[in-house]
DNA sequence: AACTTTTACAACCGCATCATT
DNA sequence: AAATGATGCGGTTGTAAAAGT
């Protein structure tokens, strides 16, 4: 059955075209499209897909995890002809593979100076920043990540960071909290469960995770407490977030937080005492069921009642700074919370005025916020902290 | 112990971009 | 200027291992 193939004005047999594709050296610009529907038509009638071709001949090349022998020869053939030329590579170097595959294998596994491991703290502060200025443009923080590939921080990104920040009310994608990303749920309820612990320093816990950029430091630091605590004591002990004298949150006294944090777990593994940062890191949905609820004094070993978590926490004011040059309270006045059944109210009528910054470490140098050196810093870093509670915010609504 | 679910990551795929003809 | 090829990029998938039941 002769196939008519209609082309322009003119009809071709399915024979005519294959011999004058074939056979013809060289087309006028005219004929070039001419001539170009008619690859596309043979393709068709041969069963090939439309567009351009493929990068390799699919039929017979290997798919899938890549064998030591294939790693040998891709490696051998690289370490004497060099990368490039992919599409002859495999080819030569008696691979059966498409040279797409083998970029990819070179370049995110095989290539020398790749760094295997575990992402440190430090690089995965820097992916986490990096990734609030460039979105997911991995080969840009890749290239600022020596010896890590593209494709691994993007791994390490969906597997880990991103789950974090979400688990921590941060959306990945902004970077900006999130409170319906936040897990209010358990740590409400948590509380409710046990009404002697509903009290203002349970809420001022809750509350600390309002500030966008402990929440951060709080998430990435519970992560490395968990995963590596070493790293994690190495780093506080570098940027001497241990140190009381540091004064991360003014506000909050060391004397009224040294006793219940140095029992807290995360110091369990160091004699250096912990500041309030710490205790807002415990704070966090991970561990602030847990911690709010078993602080102890390190001597006594007595058990923190809702009495003297008031004692230790009340009247202390959170603020947060929405411009450098300013700092407002987090939650007005008349902020009030309710209990599920009415019963408990709570207020921060007595949150006092007093301005503090919230000099949260935003990179691996320890750079603070209110030490930023450029304007266009101090506008990303404002915007970033642009958060606030809606007067009407009910409990119930994230029950 | 067996099965299911979750996690982690290597690899694939399609599209975009750049370089060459 | 347009076509074509090579390479890079980012989203997604497949699968082995680990964790949970």
């Amino acid at each position: 059955m002769e196939v008519i193939v209609p082309l322009g004005s003119t009809s071709y047999t399915f024979s005519q075209l294959v011999f004058q594709a074939s056979s013809h050296p060289s087309l006028t610009p005219s004929r070039k499209l001419h001539y170009h529907r008619l690859h596309l038509c043979i393709s068709l009638f041969q069963g090939k897909s439309m567009g351009r071709t493929p990068c390799c001949d699919k039929n017979g090349l290997k798919k899938g995890p890549w064998t030591p022998e294939e790693d040998l020869k891709l490696t051998n053939y690289i370490q004497i002809h060099g990368p490039g030329n992919w599409r002859t590579l495999p080819k030569n170097a008696g691979l059966q593979r498409c040279g797409k595959s083998c970029r990819l294998r070179w370049t995110n596994y095989l290539r020398p100076d790749i760094k295997r491991g575990r992402f440190s703290f430090e690089e995965e502060e820097t992916i986490i920043q990096l990734h609030s200025i460039l979105g997911n443009k991995w080969s840009a923080i890749a290239a600022r990540l020596p010896g890590r590939t593209d494709n691994e921080i993007k791994n390490y990104w969906n597997t880990h960071i991103r789950k974090r920040l979400l688990r921590n009310g941060i959306d990945p994608v902004t970077h900006a909290p999130r409170l319906d990303f936040l897990d209010l749920s358990s740590i409400l309820s948590s509380t409710l469960c046990n009404q002697s612990l509903l009290n203002v320093s349970s809420l001022l816990g809750t509350q600390a995770l309002l500030n966008p950029e402990l929440l951060r430091l709080a998430n990435t630091l519970l992560s490395l407490k968990q995963e590596n605590p070493e790293i994690l004591l190495q780093y506080l002990q570098q940027n001497q977030l241990c140190n009381s004298q540091q004064n991360l949150v003014p506000s909050l006294q060391p004397s009224q937080l040294q006793a219940p944090i140095q029992n807290a777990s995360t110091c369990t593994t160091s004699n250096v005492p912990c500041t309030s940062t710490l205790s807002q890191m415990q704070a966090n949905g991970e561990g602030f069921c847990s911690n709010m609820t078993n602080f102890s004094y390190p001597n006594s070993q007595e058990s923190l009642t809702s009495s003297t978590l008031n004692n230790a926490f009340v009247s202390q004011p959170i603020y947060v700074q929405c411009s450098p040059n300013s700092t407002v309270p987090l939650l007005s006045e008349n902020s009030n919370f309710q209990s599920l059944d009415g019963s408990q109210n709570f207020n921060f009528d007595s949150v006092s005025p007093t301005p503090i910054s919230s000099p949260t470490p935003l990179n691996s140098s320890s750079t603070f916020i209110n030490s930023v050196s450029t304007d266009d810093e101090r506008e990303s870093f404002s915007s970033l902290l642009k958060f606030e509670i809606p007067e009407s915010l009910d409990i119930n609504d994230f029950m």
